[in-house]
DNA sequence: CACCCTGTTGATACTTAGTATCAATACGAT
DNA sequence: ATCGTATTGATACTAAGTATCAACAGGGTG
């Protein structure tokens, strides 16, 4: 049950944190409303002729900071960015196609809490991936 | 118990696999062997003022594909290398000097099985890095 | 040991991802 | 409608890495 955040809940959320909707901001997070297997930042930026480009990585950075899309970044491929709809949660790639899905699975929490007392420093954060070939790129 | 790979390991590594031993990569491996906690590749190639940029490039790139070092790549840092000690393992990473650790832990391997009924498409591998504040970073 | 073939190198130029600068512009509060 | 400040976009820059290609050097062969 993965719960969508609508375009209007994206808009909302920025003006919340008081920044301005501006069209340049509205033209993107529209557009991100029709991406539903994560994206790079020159996509939307070509994508987006009339805004630019220093605007675009200025906009995914502020909907970043505000922990509304996450960043992926993997050796040698290009960072790619996707809608948040889930709390804490982690992602599946397609190593093909590059598709980002959201995973959540509570039981990998509370397992990964058993490795705890086996690291070294104060534990702050952790990420995991889960590589795939997706079903779509599986069929080709 | 850290089974450290030696500098001639490398060396016999990369023989073995009918690449020849030059004097950059002589120097490139020898230069590793003395890190202990990660490094980048500008950094290397600052260090090796006497081996072109781009050779620094390509035998870090033939390491990775030997699988002698691994190479860390996360959202607005500088990927980092660090040499490989351990066969299938993940990564403490501090997040104050980016001091990178190898992690090994089979129960984590063995529970994170349990996830993957609830994966759509082809599991073909995974990562998971842990972020921390290292003990040097917390005592300053 | 000298020779030669092929793998390797390094200088240079290029690409990609992203940031800095700063004058011009546009929100939106009043 | 006015005005101050946040935002924008053009441009130039940096960082990380790749492509090109002539010159070079390992190391197997005779």
């Amino acid at each position: 049950m993965t719960t969508q955040l609508s375009t209007s809940d994206l808009i909302a959320a920025i003006e919340d944190l008081g920044y301005k909707i501006t069209n340049p901001r509205r033209d993107l997070i529209n557009l991100l409303g029709e991406k539903n297997q994560g994206f790079t930042a020159e996509e939307i930026s070509k994508e987006l002729i009339h805004v630019g480009r220093a605007t675009v990585y200025r906009t995914l950075q502020l909907l970043l900071d505000a922990g509304l899309i996450c960043k992926l970044a993997m050796p040698d491929i290009t960072p790619r960015y996707a809608l948040s709809r889930l709390g804490h949660h982690h992602h599946t790639v397609c190593n093909k196609c590059g598709a980002i899905k959201e995973f959540r699975d509570s039981t990998i929490e509370r397992l990964l809490k058993a490795a705890e007392p086996d690291i070294e420093g104060s534990l702050v954060g952790h990420r995991i991936e889960f590589y795939i070939i997706c079903e779509t790129c599986i069929e080709h």
